[in-house]
DNA sequence: GTCTATACATCGATAGAC
DNA sequence: GTCTATCGATGTATAGAC
């Protein structure tokens, strides 16, 4: 009888296999970075043979895409609930500070995230196409939704918001690149408070009060 | 009679091989990353001998290390030089404004600089001594010179200039990155001077005017 | 000191059995 | 589809001649 199509929710030998090696692949080019990472590794990490591994996805290039491909979407989720403001109810300086913080949180404790854009950065002089992913699908969504944000506030009275928000989106991302991917945080210490209450003082110029 | 020693201008031809060694495996390293470039690349951009770059630096890792550390003192010397206020008789707000178009000129047209910055974050989770030597050397004097000129402007009414510098060099580099190395100019353009005029406007608390 | 030649491991990718 | 076995190229590093 068990001669019919497995039901949906079922996934075929191999597609399980696919699952397996973009997740082994991820961990190896996470943590090693592109020419570092062997095909025997990846095979390894994901428990198929190597044959397997070209089977399913060509060649080593093509390996990496997929994964970063992947990667991008995952963060896509997390980057853009973390720009949810909690409340609809408070003031933009206290939607602005939760946001900073719960960003800054975030990537401190999310190693997967770090080791991305380090590897994003790091492979972007060879895959050009790659880093674009990353600003597609990242950072551009990122900027235009709190762009978005910050003009639905016209109160603010912000002479330039898309200007303001790169001001916001790139303190925030090198403080956590240099206090945590550089290993900073023990030669130029910093807390990641005075960091948020300092931009956000800026934007809703309110800096000159203690 | 020409069997004294040479007089301390010249270099014998150690000296020669080993600067050769040094500008070939820096041009390959910056091209490529750490684990893409061969010793043989290295042998071949500096014209000599594989066993010679052996016998100057004794292995790969030692060679890299040795080529970021020269880097380092460079950059240095561009880094600090961008941060001397070309005329003390100007008000912050145009001090600031220059000092920051001056950077990202720079960085924009110094790609090598932009090659240095990616290899570093790139190669930061493998070689996290040599991410303190980029903080150490390039963004801790530069933070320090920035915040003292800062402090030195009380007039600025800053609540927390070392959190303050934060910002401005975040948002600097982040641009940078994202527009440059991260080849994101074509998908999100954005005026330099939208950014630095931003910027300064919200040090000196002027982002409110036309 | 610097070279050529080479040892030995590992690389990306594939052929062929099952 | 997946495996084992293996190909040719290339990797780091060194030995030995000059």
């Amino acid at each position: 009888m068990n001669t019919t199509k497995i039901v949906s929710s079922e996934r075929s030998k191999s597609e399980i296999k696919t699952a397996a090696i973009l997740k082994g692949a991820m961990e190896e080019f996470l943590a090693n970075g592109y020419a570092a990472t062997s095909m025997d590794k990846v095979a390894k990490a994901a428990g198929v043979s190597k044959a397997t591994v070209y089977s399913h996805f060509g060649d080593k290039e093509s390996l990496f895409s997929a994964v970063i491909q992947d990667l991008a979407e995952d963060k896509f989720q997390t980057v853009i609930g973390l720009e949810k403001p909690q409340s609809l109810a408070e003031d933009p300086q206290t939607i602005l500070s939760g946001m900073a913080t719960r960003m800054l949180e975030n990537a401190k404790e999310d190693r997967a995230f770090q080791d991305f854009i380090r590897i994003i950065i790091g492979e972007s002089g060879r895959f050009p196409e790659l880093a674009k992913v990353y600003v597609n699908n990242l950072a551009k969504p990122a900027i235009e939704t709190l762009t978005r944000y910050l003009k639905s506030h016209p109160e603010l009275e912000l002479a330039d918001p898309e200007a303001t928000v790169r001001v916001m989106m790139g303190s925030l991302i090198y403080y956590v690149m240099l206090q945590e991917m550089l290993h900073g945080s023990e030669i130029l210490p910093l807390e990641s408070d005075r960091l948020v209450k300092t931009l956000t003082g800026m934007i809703t110029n309110k800096s000159k009060q203690s």
